[in-house]
RNA sequence: GCCUUCGUAGCUCAGUGGAUAGAGCACCGGCCUCCGAAGCCGGUGGCGCAGGUUCGAGUCCUGCCGAGGGCACCA
């Protein structure tokens, strides 16, 4: 990538310069580039000269200057220039960068991919919504964020697997199985009415209706009884497969739907991550219950393990749940994705993963800021135990999978955001998202156009391209390399719509300014290779968000 | 009370410690005899408050104000 070499320049200029005498020794700190915010600027900008003032006791411009006296060339660098206050700025050769046209489309659906992750294997599990209900807007958010973070993470080279973590054990499978035997039984006409914190939604009723209309009254009990375990079973299934398919509106698939449930077989990850904390010395029985030791180790509590009542906790479960993926599964990395609510068991589960064998910092937690959900000014509440629930099915059907996806992954995980349903359905014209699906769209046509015409990008000489909005376009499409990278290190997903949308300002611009096909042959040709490398460098950033490049709209 | 995330344009949100803080929507004014006007060009308008660190702070630190989320033998 054409950013490091120029950081390594930027190295072997102050090398260069301390060896000839210009610049006193001392040990430089890493090179740090950016992209100036205004092009007279140039294309990277290098603030070594101000970061090493001090330590060279000289005037920062000076500095500047004694390594822009050392810079060795590059056939991508055209120019090296000082600006106050200390500033190295450097210029891209813009016959280089026509050229990487070519680069671009050689490197094909494989552009911005790169080896950051290579022969790591790395789980990626998000959305795991109970599966009492059926998911909602909030969880929309996560699923966009998580598939499109497995999409970036496989780009740089690891394994990725994307998991599904089902709850479908512990306390609230119990009150799931009884709400829906009430439900089951007022459709057989007896007097029932469903439990207290019981799930009062609709959709509850569609699933006992469902389950009566295939399979009769064979869950049913004298009254009075306790509802048979299996109608339970029966209910969370055809629930799993609901969200299933909500999800799959959404774009979002797994390898695994990893059952909780398992993890508690004999001799399975549940035991076995308990035997290994209680041979640490990291479990102690306590007023009847048995807790996880973590304040030992720096958490601010214990943590309680199995209930008095000798019913294991959700964190119990979740620490077997870590054991298996890192000791089991053998995962290099996880990243889990939860909402924020569950900001406070991120700690406790990073003591545990190295409690049992592993370590806590092989996994990251990305917290989401919930959604706020809103229609005009009214706020809607989310809660499965609330009257009404905007599920993510809704909203898919409302505005579609691609604004769904877009909407969701444009603010950043840490910021909330809100989600007007009334506004989302007007956007449907004037959605970003269209922005970016247009440019894509709008090179397809011309293309086309030029295809029917018998014009041919065959043998094009992309130095033509040097028209000031051709050559803000290519520098354009260098970036999302960079981008990529990006994603990576921070995990924020959030820069991709942000780029998606300059690019395809860029392109815009370029087709307002620009004439593709013209009488101008040579010309015509170097455009025509310039819309194939935009194409497909939209088609792949859209791709990463899991969003259509449509060919027409 | 403690922990945590956030506070940027009328609204929804970007902004890797840099040089004149951006986009979309909304509003105002221009641009199609020519490849898709779902577009382009221009304009109005903003860093919650106060200190501190730094050559340089929207960005880092502290305090205050305001908002969301946590602080269970719930998940």
């Amino acid at each position: 990538m054409i950013r490091d070499e120029i950081q390594l320049l930027v190295a072997q200029a102050v090398e260069a310069a301390q060896a000839a005498g210009a610049l006193p020794a001392f040990a430089a700190p890493e090179v740090h580039l950016e992209h100036p915010g205004r092009p007279e600027h140039g294309d990277y900008s290098a603030n070594m000269p101000m970061r090493i003032q001090g330590l060279a006791r000289m005037k920062a411009i000076e500095v500047a200057e004694a390594l822009r006296a050392h810079v060795g060339t590059h056939p991508a660098v055209s120019e090296v220039r000082v600006a106050p206050p200390g500033f190295l700025n450097f210029y891209l050769d813009p016959t280089w960068v026509a050229s990487q046209t070519e680069v671009i489309i050689a490197a094909g659906e494989g552009y911005a991919s790169n080896t950051m992750g290579t022969g790591q294997k790395l789980q990626v599990e998000y959305v795991s919504a109970n599966p009492t209900g059926p998911v909602h807007v909030g969880n929309g958010r996560g699923a966009a964020i998580g598939s499109t973070l497995a999409n970036v993470l496989g780009a740089a080279g690891y394994k990725v697997e994307q998991e599904y973590y089902v709850n479908d054990a512990g306390t609230q499978i119990a009150v799931f199985t009884r709400t829906l035997y009430a439900r089951y039984q007022q459709l057989f006409d007896r007097t029932v009415e469903i439990p207290e914190n019981g799930y009062p939604g609709e959709y509850m009723v569609e699933i006992a209706q469902e389950i009566k209309d295939a399979e009769g009254d064979r869950y049913l009990r004298p009254e009075g009884e306790e509802p048979d375990p299996a109608l339970g079973n029966e209910g969370i299934s055809r629930m799993i497969a609901q969200i299933r398919e909500d999800l799959g509106l959404l774009g979002v698939h797994y390898n695994r739907w990893f059952s909780e449930r398992s993890l508690q077989e004999p001799g399975g990850a549940y035991e076995t991550a308990m035997g290994i904390l209680k041979s640490q010395g990291h479990v102690i029985e306590r007023e009847g219950a048995t807790w996880f030791a973590s304040s030992q180790l720096g958490e601010s509590k214990d943590n309680v393990l199995i209930r008095s009542d000798g019913q294991p906790t959700y964190f119990a479960s979740d620490v077997a749940y870590h054991y298996d993926k890192f000791i089991g599964r053998g995962f290099n990395r996880v990243i889990d994705i939860w909402g924020a609510d569950h900001q406070g068991h991120v700690s406790r589960v990073k003591a545990a993963v190295t409690a049992v064998g592993g370590n806590g910092d092989d996994l990251d937690v990305l917290l989401y800021q919930l959604v706020t959900l809103k229609r005009g000014d009214v706020v809607v509440p989310l809660s499965k135990r609330a009257g009404e629930i905007v599920t993510l099915r809704d909203v898919v059907s409302e505005v579609g999978a691609d604004a769904a996806r877009y909407f969701f992954l444009t603010p950043s995980a840490g910021s909330t955001m809100e989600f007007d349903l009334d506004l989302a359905k007007q956007q449907s014209d004037e959605n970003p998202v269209f922005y970016v699906q247009y440019a894509h769209a709008r090179i397809a046509s011309v293309l086309a156009r030029a295809a029917e015409q018998g014009s041919s990008s065959a043998s094009a000489d992309v130095s033509l391209l040097q028209h000031d909005a051709e050559q803000t376009l290519i520098r354009r499409l260098l970036l999302l390399p960079e981008v990529v990278e990006l994603v990576v290190s921070s995990l924020e997903t959030h820069h991709l719509p942000s780029y998606a949308a300059s690019l395809s300002q860029s392109f815009h611009a370029f087709y307002t300014q620009c004439r593709v096909i013209t009488e101008d042959a040579a010309l015509t040709s170097a455009r025509l290779r310039l819309l194939e490398a935009t194409k497909l460098v939209l088609a792949r950033t859209l791709g990463l968000m899991g969003i259509s490049a449509p060919e027409q709209m």
